[in-house]
DNA sequence: CTGAAAGCGCTTACAG
DNA sequence: CTGAAAGCGCTTACAG
């Protein structure tokens, strides 16, 4: 008997399990069963704790479960942005995915930068997280080693992994790229720009399948390319459209990174009474819910963010649980939807 | 002496404060000051624990921690959404303002549900939060009675209470519904529908602008008004504009609740030919990016959702921190964007 | 400036 | 089916 005051958690104020034990005159383990494991227990048991959680309003302290029990029940989730809706989609994703599970989510958004991931990724250390969930393949050094000697499950999530010692879900955006640029080409676009912002690996790689893609057909041309580190905006795709029309006078369509950019694009050529795909054909990247509305509708890749999210946190949630995966690259595809813009 | 295995945590595998103590030779008790409050302990004391910690890649147990000072660091954050731009930039703003702070964030999507609005508070209060942050000011009288009992602070984010027993920031829906609707009322027109989806709380108190606008006006009529419980999209937009068109063929002017669903009716009207505003006026609510860029420019009200979860963040960590709130109401404003779109 | 001891609220082998 | 005891990894008055 070592509590001081008995009858009252003293920290929170709430109900122990102490407490719920004594008023169903059982044993603080039993009590325990009955909740975590009730098959575990008598019926009679059970009906009695649950009537004492019921009296007490009794909530579990998840500290001192995760404390207790070396399972935090948390999943740590790291995503690159919270403006870009194709990361909202695959949280939508992660959270139906874990929805019936008790894990706990906790989600950093680190602003594409490798500093904040790493920073973020130090905090949530502290809660022990079961799993990881994270964007893309490359990582600092010091974000790689620390996942290397990690024990838990990490997934990376929107591009695939080339060796299989690390498991993701998502798509080929090298693939996804030359697709996009292959389906420009059999239009008959020739001077096909491609416009990148922002600059994280997916574009990188959707910039190296449109390479690919022109070099295949001989057509590849270094000039073509613009790329700026600057966050992807409706605004800045209307800044970019302008530049190039000044700049590639002769580009006879342009593959933009995203449909944000694409959309701005459009807007632009709209405003200044630029007939797309007339003068110049436009596509994107993700399928935005706009793009299939808008005058021209957009041209585009629409990506499977839900289903990547939902099906890594299935996966993680499998290696938790110690089951083997089906697989450790899980490829979702992607889709080419040809619209008016091209 | 209780430890079993000296040498290593068993837990999780990760080193513990004691064998940070052990190592740089000092107690228990001290390594953790030194770590929490080092301003308490001499500097020959605290380098020693310092470099016990690089050495042995120390990384404190936020489960161990919580439960031994009874405060958990961490806030929990509802929103309804996290597809509608709007709350990934009061997330944003929350995110920023906690940032300097070592407050986990518990972040949970309601869906607009109430149902799940319980279940998440229900949840999360497990993990015993030092405050809360939530949108709007009615809830279930499940979650009211919840948060009544709390003894945490509790913000509630976007709308102004009308009592002050309430902490709130955010603006005036209503004033904010209202300026719109005098808006196009100064512009001359006078058959105004309004157009609600979602009809979440906020929606509701700008369709209550527009009535007591309309009616101050003498120009109120029923049924002007158009509401849809459907979750609020561009293409609904489109959709909603063509019912406009096809049951009002007197309005001279729409007011949606959000600017997808203008945005959606702007697409419309450019694809089937209809002059906005020569023929029909749209405006729209919170300026989303697209809103200033595309044609016709959308007349909206812009909102300031990113200080508003800033805000609100903030206000709420000085509660935690036991300072007296500076004011328990927060009106943020919001500014009309008069454009082409009316 | 530093330490011994108790305790936060749970769970987990181990018995019976 | 149920219980006594130890322990998870920290922090906190209380001494000195």
């Amino acid at each position: 008997m070592s509590r001081s005051r008995a009858g009252k958690g003293r920290g929170t104020g709430r109900a122990t399990l102490e407490e719920v034990a004594r008023l169903a005159g059982v044993s603080t383990m039993t009590a325990s069963r009955a909740l975590s494991r009730p098959q575990l227990v008598s019926d009679a048991t059970r009906a009695k704790v649950e009537r004492a959680v019921l009296e007490l309003g009794y909530v579990p302290n998840r500290a001192a479960q995760a404390l207790a029990s070396r399972q935090s029940h948390v999943i740590a989730v790291l995503v690159p942005s919270l403006s870009n809706a194709v990361f909202t989609a695959v949280l939508d994703g992660i959270q139906d995915a874990v929805e019936a599970s008790h894990y706990q989510l906790l989600i950093g958004n680190t602003h594409y930068s490798d500093a904040e991931e790493e920073k973020l990724l130090r905090t949530y250390l502290q809660s022990d997280p079961d799993g990881i969930l994270l964007p893309g393949l490359s990582h600092s050094p010091e974000v790689a080693s620390m996942l290397e000697t990690l024990r838990v499950p990490v997934v990376a999530m929107m591009d695939l992994a080339e060796t299989p010692s690390m498991l993701s879900v998502g798509f080929s955006q090298l693939d996804a790229g030359m697709a996009l640029t292959r389906h420009l080409l059999g239009k008959g676009y020739r001077r096909i720009a491609f416009v990148g912002a922002q600059l994280d690996e997916r574009t990188l790689r959707r910039a190296d399948g449109w390479r690919q893609a022109m070099t295949e057909a001989g057509l590849f041309d270094q000039r073509l390319e613009i790329m700026t580190p600057a966050p992807s905006t409706v605004a800045l795709g209307a800044a970019l459209m302008r530049r190039v029309l000044a700049e590639l006078p002769d580009a006879d369509a342009v593959f933009f990174c995203n449909d944000d950019l694409a959309h701005g694009a459009i807007f632009h050529c709209q405003r200044a009474g630029i007939p797309v795909p007339g003068r110049i054909a436009v596509a994107g990247f993700n399928d935005l819910p706009a793009s299939s509305l808008m005058l021209p509708s957009l041209t585009t890749v629409d990506t499977p963010r839900y289903q990547v999210g939902y099906q890594a946190a299935s996966l993680l949630l499998d290696l938790i649980a110690g089951k083997a995966p089906a697989a450790r690259r899980i490829d979702l595809g992607f889709t080419l939807r040809e619209r008016e813009s091209t």
